[in-house]
RNA sequence: CGCGGGGUGGAGCAGUCCGGUAGCUCGUUGGGCUCAUAACCCAAAGGUCGGUGGUUCAAAUCCGCCCCCCGCAACCA
């Protein structure tokens, strides 16, 4: 029998500078949630990827003298660009798309005809504020001072022929369907009360202001804009449309869209639209995440407060710092990032509490049996508490997996490591280790105690791949007793494990040196713009 | 009265839907232990739950008004 897929995705993308801790934190998310289902026995498809096209790469291409294809080249594929990125910090996705790949532009193309001839996109006119010098619309929003937000010139109103989609056709639709896949259901309301029950507009799709993009081509004046073009990626990626790959059938729907909240909008009322005008299934979910704030603001380039991922990953370890991101913040909301969170976090949490306890553990299976367990072993009163906790933990890690409360999850990974150190105090390994009577007895403590590490351990490598392969291997835990059904039951571990003190993985860290440090690496200040 | 989210011990949060001793993590203080990464374990101090008025035997929790912070406000990734 076939798998059951899982096919997760993550935004893709606008390569205009480098990316910061944010999109970072959206990508960790979805790849940690790849990584468990995979554990979970699921074929998953994991597509991440870039939104290259639109004025503002346009005129930075422009403005750094070179074609706009060889900027975005540029930035997501030379040294340091956004495929360094996720190698850097272990993003396992499956498939990697660009907007500006040739098979992708000839499915939006398709889709954006295919949409014309329903008559659900339609030739109108745009009105907005329009630069000259800089050939651009803005938004009255976007306005710095009732001004060009670019050139600080003035602005007037103009107006070009444009296609529109027609989502308002699909209101109603919407309304009904929206509150099953998005989430969090905070944002339901957001949407219902913004956009939905006062009436949706039709929204612009094409211009011909701008060169940089798809063009139509049944009015090659006219490129795509944004939507049409940037959507699509989502089912383009599978094959929809085109032959470069054949397995929208098999993925779509999709299971879940991770995407920032600033997106919601177009990814649970204008992409809906798109696919019940495409007469294709709606994706399952679409979860809104919130926002790292730095100290109490947004972060934005131009405010230069944007926190640099690849100075922390370097610094603290990739796995730290996903850790940290997950354990630290609930997915949905927005979350204060400070480097003296993130330093307390790994410390508490990676330094003190399971790192110190694999160190004294393996440390005393060392000590007492020089390595190896024997097989005689007694049990205590102190164990069940222990044992019934681990034995329960794949239970409560996978409920709030599933509903991507990953601090959850993680939290109650630390109940247990915690819970252990507790069981080390009560049971007293070291005056047992005097006394050769109670050998059976230090034995079983010691067992308890790897086999605890080995569920949490095993449960946390899809936060932590690549530590807790580490850890694993110092327990002892064999292929068999690394996988998510064995965290099922207790006892896994071959009772003659031999264990191997490696390096400590998370060095406990001076607090104050490293803000010191940090401060001097401006880790929380501009990362260097490319322009 | 545009919409949404938030204002709970020093810090960050849970609890608010379905009112009833205010909970967690970190930090602080005191104690214990020595296997361990000065880590671990125990205990204590610390909050009139943004303000105000109301409903109730009882409100962080329900209702009214007000204040403060963040975001969105439509053709902006």
């Amino acid at each position: 029998m076939a798998k059951e897929t899982f096919y997760i995705t993550t935004p893709i993308y606008y390569p205009s500078a480098k990316l910061h801790i944010g999109h970072t934190y959206c990508s960790v998310a979805a790849d940690v949630m790849a990584r468990y289902k995979r554990m979970r026995g699921y074929d998953v498809m994991f597509l991440a990827g870039t939104d290259e096209h639109g004025v503002n790469i346009e005129q930075r291409a422009k403005a750094a003298g070179v074609s706009p294809k060889d900027f975005v080249d540029s930035i997501v594929c030379d040294e340091g660009g956004i495929l360094d990125l996720w190698k850097l910090m272990n993003i396992s996705y499956d498939r990697f798309i660009r907007t500006t790949d040739d098979y992708h532009a000839e499915s939006a193309q398709k889709i954006f005809r295919t949409l014309y001839e329903k008559g659900d996109i339609y030739k109108g006119t745009y009105k907005g504020l329009y630069c000259t010098p800089c050939e651009s619309f803005w938004t009255e929003s976007q306005l710095d001072d009732g001004n060009c937000p670019d050139c600080g010139r003035e602005v007037k109103n103009a107006e070009e022929d444009a296609y529109f989609f027609r989502q308002s056709k699909y209101a109603d639709k919407i309304m009904q369907k929206i509150a099953d896949y998005l989430e969090p259901s905070s944002r339901v309301n957001e949407m219902m009360n913004n956009f939905l029950k006062p009436g949706l507009e039709d929204i612009c799709v094409s211009r011909t202001s701008i060169k940089w993009g798809i063009p139509v081509d049944f009015d090659p004046e006219h490129v795509m804009y944004v939507w049409v073009d940037a959507l699509s990626n989502y089912i383009t990626a599978l094959g929809y449309g085109n032959d470069k790959y054949n397995d929208f059938d098999k993925y779509w729907p999709c299971d879940v869209h991770f995407i920032g909240k600033e997106i919601v909008r177009f990814h649970s009322i204008l992409w809906q639209g798109m696919l019940m005008a495409l007469e294709v299934p709606l994706p399952k979910k679409v979860f809104g995440h919130g926002w790292l704030i730095f100290d109490g603001e947004k972060m934005s380039k131009s405010r230069g407060n944007v926190v640099d991922p690849v100075v922390l990953a370097e610094r603290y370890s990739v796995d730290a710092l996903r850790f940290f991101l997950l354990r630290e913040y609930t997915f949905g909301q927005d979350g204060n990032f400070t480097n003296d969170v993130l330093l307390n976090r790994i410390n508490s949490d990676l330094a003190n509490d399971i790192g110190n306890l694999v160190s004294r553990t393996v440390s005393m299976v060392e000590k007492y049996f020089g390595g190896t367990l024997p097989t005689d072993r007694a049990s205590g009163p102190e164990d069940s508490e222990l044992i019934a906790m681990a034995e329960n933990l794949h239970k409560v890690y996978e409920s709030n997996m599933e509903k991507f409360a990953f601090q959850d999850a993680l939290s109650e990974i630390f109940k247990v490591t915690s819970r252990a150190n507790k069981y080390i105090d009560e049971t007293m390994p070291w005056v047992l280790a005097k006394d050769e009577a109670n050998k059976p007895r230090l034995t079983a403590v010691l067992y308890n105690l790897l086999e605890v590490l080995r569920i949490c351990t095993v449960l946390l490598t899809p936060v932590m791949p690549d530590s807790c392969e580490k850890i694993l291997g110092f327990i002892g835990a064999a292929d068999d007793a690394r996988s998510f059904d064995s965290t099922v039951s207790f006892g896994t571990l071959s009772a003659t494990v031999t264990v191997s003190k490696g390096e400590i993985l998370f060095p406990r860290l001076d607090i104050k040196k490293e803000l010191e440090a940090l401060s001097g690496e401006n880790s929380a200040l501009p990362c260097k713009e490319e322009l």
